[in-house]
RNA sequence: GCGCUCGUAGCUCAGUUGGAUAGAGCACAGGUUUCCUAAACCUGGGGCCGCAGGUUCGAAUCCUGCCGGGCGCACCA
């Protein structure tokens, strides 16, 4: 039994009682049934639209129908009663038997079954994802692809696919150039001995905003200035020539610089939790980008145009023109990114490719995965872009002209800070100073990880530090992980008075005993566990975390109103606090599992 | 100009195969601790779902047009 099963267990008594015209089987029953408005109108209720028109009928008229038909089946284990409401049929079920198909899969470990037959599953699934570039400085921003690619990750993995998590680092270009250029001419002194790759992205911001400023003055008619960028932009020409020709004065500086910034991601993904199966670097996909042009420039797919090299898209009307090779002969971002497709195919048998990269590359992907397919890749229908609108600041957007971009280490000191300063500092005599610092990493993780997902991809966030870290309840990460240690915590103080949950009920056996599980909390809760699997699988379907979050946190909102409501250890009756009690324990599994798949953590204390 | 995207409560947002009286959080006003974590819970006010048409039993949701914000459109990544 899994805990998704109990839609099943309903419309196996529920099909039957629909007249063969409808032509609607248990599954596709289970499918219909949905959470009515309230919880006191029931677990469940059928609506009759579908069937109005194979059976000439009015949805109203076959909602009372088929409720006489189930108040004819008499005595029955799982449904209580049916009312018909209008052209809906609520079906109130027999709670503590609902609980055994429900609660005692979660409470025992077990997870929902996902359908073979989807679109998603048993497919080899690649996701690229993260791409950050070396040399640069690694912010908020970056969270939200980090976070949103390595949550489909665990969706997909989830509902059945076998997933490649994939990252693309960009540690060639002119930006390498450009920090080099800067370390060169901008910096005097020795790089520090820590954070070398966040030292590293901030002089290259500095030498950025230099050339920016040489630029405009030149062209506002400063002489000096523009000789300063022409000498400049020579420069640095001169060092991806070094770095491309070997010449050890460029490339070993590249090498080392590079490794740098390396091992400042590889801090912050263990920080964050996130694994990757594969990474791959633009400078392996360099020189067999251009490579490629030459061999599709002669075979006549790709055209000469003005010098550069390209190929003619007309399907795309507003950017027709899709440029591959630059008339100096270097190749571009594009280039690369047909080189690497090309090397994903054929290292991986993939059944499907994923770009997590934001939305303003929308039209570059689209570009891209034309190209692959008139390029002769049969393999680019399998490809897409899933898009995400940008991390902003309170004050606009991030700028390093502004000053106010906030880098990783500052993300993660300040929420850190913060945390304490407003809610751990009270556990200091309590816990150990490494108890806590597990706990603000913890909820440091949940308050980013909710807070980059819960919002739809094509959303824009507003990331304001303050309002991140200020953990007074509502919806947010802290939220779910309170809920969490909650439970857990309920769970221990229960076990200290020699309140265990009675195996049989827990493995599912045994219901508890008739009546129980009846209160508007405990159903609003059974409902919200109901509906979890179903946010999932869609979730995972359409590549949109923010459905998950919503559902968890209608569990954590369930979950707080029935401890409230509902006293689970100062009860005389045994029955109650079994019954409570593994509520409380598939609560504590259901929605921990489900934080797993968004990545966050589920604390035992907090 | 072309394309993509967003527009729902004072603010930030859910609402996706069209379905019950459009929901949360924050903010605001009130209430709840001899009791399992008050980072909680309850109650209340608050809405021409951008505008106008259309499709039908039924539209925040689908179609068309318009208005307003953001982004992208040849040698950057």
């Amino acid at each position: 039994m899994r805990p998704d099963a109990l839609a099943q267990e309903v419309a196996k008594l529920l099909a039957p009682l629909i007249p063969e015209a409808a032509g609607l089987d248990v599954d596709a029953v289970a499918a219909l049934l949905t959470p009515p408005p309230k919880p006191e109108l029931g677990h469940f209720a059928f609506p009759c639209f579908r069937l109005a028109k194979a059976l000439r009928s009015a949805p109203p008229k076959i909602a009372a129908e088929l409720a006489a038909a189930i108040a004819a089946l008499g005595d029955n284990p799982l449904i209580a009663t049916a009312t018909p409401a209008g052209p809906y049929l609520n079906l109130d079920l027999h709670a503590h038997e609902a609980a055994r198909h429900l609660l005692a899969p979660w409470a025992n470990g077990q997870r929902p079954a996902f359908p073979s037959s989807g679109p998603s599953s048993n497919q080899k699934v690649m996701i690229e994802y993260s791409q950050p570039n070396t040399h640069k400085g690694f912010h908020v921003g970056h969270m939200r692809n980090l976070c949103l690619g390595d949550c489909l990750v665990r969706l997909l993995r989830a509902t059945g696919s076998e997933v490649v998590a994939a990252n693309y680092l960009g540690d060639v270009g002119t930006h390498v150039a450009k920090c080099l250029w800067g370390l060169e001419a901008l910096v005097s002194g020795d790089p520090p001995t820590q954070a070398r790759g966040e030292w590293l992205g901030q002089v290259y911001s500095q030498a950025a905003i230099q050339l920016e400023d040489w630029d405009e003055a030149g062209k506002a008619g400063d002489e000096a200035a523009a000789a300063q960028y022409t000498a400049a932009r020579e420069r640095m020409s001169e060092i991806l020539r070094g770095i491309e020709a070997r010449d050890p004065a460029y490339h070993d500086l590249w090498m080392r610089t590079r490794q740098w910034s390396l091992d400042e991601f590889e801090q912050i993904y263990a920080w964050c939790g996130v694994e990757f199966d594969r990474v791959f670097y633009e400078s392996e996909v360099d020189e067999p980008g251009l490579k490629l042009v030459d061999e599709f420039l002669a075979k006549g797919v790709f055209v000469e145009s003005r010098g550069a090299v390209g190929i003619e898209n007309p399907e795309i009307e507003h950017m027709p023109f899709f440029m591959l090779r630059k008339s100096d002969g270097t190749g571009l971002y594009a280039t690369k990114d047909l080189a690497l497709a090309r090397m994903k195919f054929e290292e991986f048998g993939i059944d499907r490719s994923i770009y997590v990269v934001d939305a303003r590359q929308s039209d570059h992907f689209k570009q891209v995965f034309l190209t692959l397919k008139k390029m002769g890749f049969d393999q680019a229908e399998l490809c897409e872009h899933v898009g995400y609108e940008m991390v902003e600041l309170p004050d606009g957007a991030m700028s390093s002209r502004k000053g106010n971009v906030i880098l990783f280490r500052a993300l993660r000191e300040q929420l850190g800070a913060s945390l304490e300063a407003n809610y751990f500092h009270k556990f200091t005599d309590e816990w150990t100073r490494e108890q806590i610092d597990t706990a603000l990493h913890q909820v440091s993780l949940g308050a980013i990880k909710y807070g980059m997902l819960a919002r739809d991809n094509n959303q824009k966030i507003v990331f304001d530090l303050a309002k991140w870290s200020d953990v007074q309840g509502g919806d947010g990460g802290a939220t779910l992980q309170y809920v969490c240690a909650r439970t857990a915590s309920l769970l221990v103080k229960a076990q200290n008075r020699g309140m265990t949950l009675d195996g049989a009920v827990r493995s599912g056996e045994r219901a508890t005993q008739a009546g129980t599980l009846t209160e508007v909390a405990e159903r609003g809760l059974m409902q919200a566990l109901i509906a979890l699997p179903g946010s999932i699988a869609q979730a995972a379907q359409s590549l949109r975390p923010s459905i998950l979050c919503s559902q968890l946190y209608a569990v954590a909102k369930a979950y707080n109103r029935f401890q409230q409501e509902c006293n689970v250890i100062h009860q005389d009756d045994p029955e109650v606090v079994q019954a409570r009690l593994l509520l409380v324990q598939a609560t504590r599994e259901a929605l921990s599992w489900g934080l797993s798949l968004v990545g966050i953590p589920a604390p035992d204390r907090m």
